[in-house]
DNA sequence: CCTCCAGTCTAGAACGTGCTAGTAGTACGA
DNA sequence: TCGTACTACTAGCACGTTCTAGACTGGAGG
């Protein structure tokens, strides 16, 4: 009934109806040869009889080795939950287990790291959060950290990011090649990568010869920006014929707001927006976008981490990973 | 430079650093009585200077209690990342952590918890998941166990849910306030508290003398299912003048859906949602929406957690939070 | 007969912390 | 002088596991 006080059962407990050494206990749950086939069997049932389970605690302590990884992320960012699912098959696949570290307004990243060191992970993923160089540069020197998404340098700590100029890119030439000449950003204020998105958007906007139809609508990462920026555009005269947005909830958030103004996406202004997530797929937004490789980035991060820890690199490593254009319902040629 | 190999730093470094027992530097780090003024300080200095962090794994391993509460969720799941991000701070006012359990394609419920268990939690919160009654009597025979969201009973564990069929009646009350009687309900399917909210639909139709207008889409929680709804309702003559959506997710899909195809919002179709999400109070989709209480849901399940835990609390308890209607603009009375 | 070996199994020391029971040292009052 | 009370500190076991070093079988080979 009130097994709370009750303590809980522990390998020694197993060995004992068993009749055996807790140490061979040990050796069949770690499923390390030593044990016959029948005391395996034997030590499985009793261990199932008494609801044992192996205390991690313990294992953590007394191994060297935790072969935990730590995930710095912001829950209620649906971009870094789609990273977050990405990383666990690919952690299994190498052995190793996620530790889950959240980043609300309660707790920033020192006081989250602390908690994943403190679980003994052997190394941090910090996805998608802009930080200072500084604050990066002090988590590296406490365990190997990779930084997701950001575009940031250090001589201490490797990066995992999209090409997002590249990106961007292809966003313009997309919608150049439409047709659209008056084509407007806009921005991602300081949220990671922004900078190379806005860059690239300038520097494609100039090759094609479009340096005047240059215009940034400051903004962010969030719905609300997109939605806001919708009256921005109002605001121009002329109006622009297409927009590139900072990100997918950005567009999404234009979508909405243009929709229900009354003006037609496509017809009236194209949208191309940027990360590739969930929402973009959905029919009725059905977003031309730019798609970061998740996967990709999921797997190019713990390899990333895992390199440093089982491969004594030590020098640091960026790995940019290549965007593709996914065109759907919000692009078309402009209203002649 | 490589510190990886070099072994953390532990108390008895601090220790020895200091001059002092481990023992002591054990008492400093607890905020224990019974070391100077001085003895503190110069231990702490110390503690910075190596780089020392106390060991979670130890500390877990040695102590009866180890003050941690597991919360199993769907990371991709907006409304449960606000729980999460409600769950902390009132965890911590009581002294305890949190420690997530992510769900996702690779980690069922039973391997999630497996892990949380692992992790010493000493209870467990499951977030917004509809599972068998016979596996939430087996996961709350191992440890305290706190449904949040779905409408479930058992002798063996807690719930902590909205009033979802008191919600649903306050949206219908409101719709029929504004003079709407063809009400359609787009369905939660077996979604958590889905049942619920069917139910509340349906009885508040009957009490309103509409019972001959009852219709319900089948859906989920879904934005792809309110987009898929929105065709649905075309093929109905008449023509519904409003709909109560399963939750903001699939009001949100279907407000989206119908002003892509022309029909206003709330001129031609009034649209209700449940969740009050993040969504819901984007100034561009500005959903009407019966809210769920988050704050009070994150602090009646950590309650109910710590009162098995602290106050030998058996029997199972069931909390039914008040759900309260905000209007915003998709709902108006019907064009006459 | 002894030796060797593979297959099973065990004793006991870690791992880093918390906690109980205790020890010095000092100050105070009688 | 002693006992008492208090502050500041310490010794050493316990927590549940992993791991090293070795012990004990029975059978094969000399």
């Amino acid at each position: 009934m009130d097994d709370r006080d009750a303590r809980r059962p522990t390998m020694a407990d197993v060995a004992e109806r068993v009749g055996v050494s807790r140490a061979l206990v040990s050796l069949v749950f770690r499923g390390k040869e030593g044990a016959s086939q029948q005391t395996r069997e034997r030590v499985f049932e009793a261990a199932r009889e008494l609801g044992y389970r192996p205390d991690t605690a313990a294992q953590l302590l007394r191994s060297r080795r935790s072969r935990h990884l730590g995930a710095l992320y912001v829950p209620t960012e649906p971009f870094h939950a789609d990273v977050i699912d990405a990383l666990y098959p690919v952690a299994e696949k190498s052995g190793y287990d996620v530790v889950l570290g959240a980043l609300t307004q309660t707790r920033d990243v020192t006081k989250a790291t602390e908690e994943l060191l403190g679980f003994r992970c052997e190394a941090v993923l910090l996805i998608g959060v802009e930080t200072t160089h500084a604050q990066l540069t002090s988590l590296a020197s406490q365990a190997p950290l990779v930084v997701v998404g950001p575009h940031q340098h250090g001589p201490r700590f490797d990066t995992v990011r999209s090409d997002d100029v590249r990106g961007a890119r292809q966003a313009v030439d997309h919608l150049v090649g439409l047709g659209h000449r008056r084509i407007v950003h806009i921005d991602g204020g300081h949220g990671p990568a922004a900078a190379d998105r806005r860059r690239g958007y300038r520097n494609a906007m100039r090759k094609h010869g479009l340096a005047e139809h240059v215009h940034m609508i400051p903004g962010d990462y969030t719905e609300e920006c997109g939605a806001l920026a919708a009256q921005e555009l109002f605001r121009m005269d002329p109006l622009p014929t297409a927009v590139f947005a900072a990100n997918d909830r950005c567009a999404v958030g234009l979508l909405h707001a243009l929709r229900r103004m009354g003006v037609t996406v496509p017809g009236d202004i194209s949208i191309v927006g940027f990360d590739g997530s969930r929402a973009a797929q959905l029919p009725h937004i059905d977003l031309t976008t730019v798609r970061q490789d998740i996967p990709g980035t999921a797997e190019a991060a713990i390899d990333t981490a895992l390199e440093r820890l089982d491969e004594e690199r030590t020098e640091a490593k960026q790995v940019v990973l290549r965007t593709q254009l996914i065109v759907r319902s919000t692009t078309a040629p402009p209203a002649s």
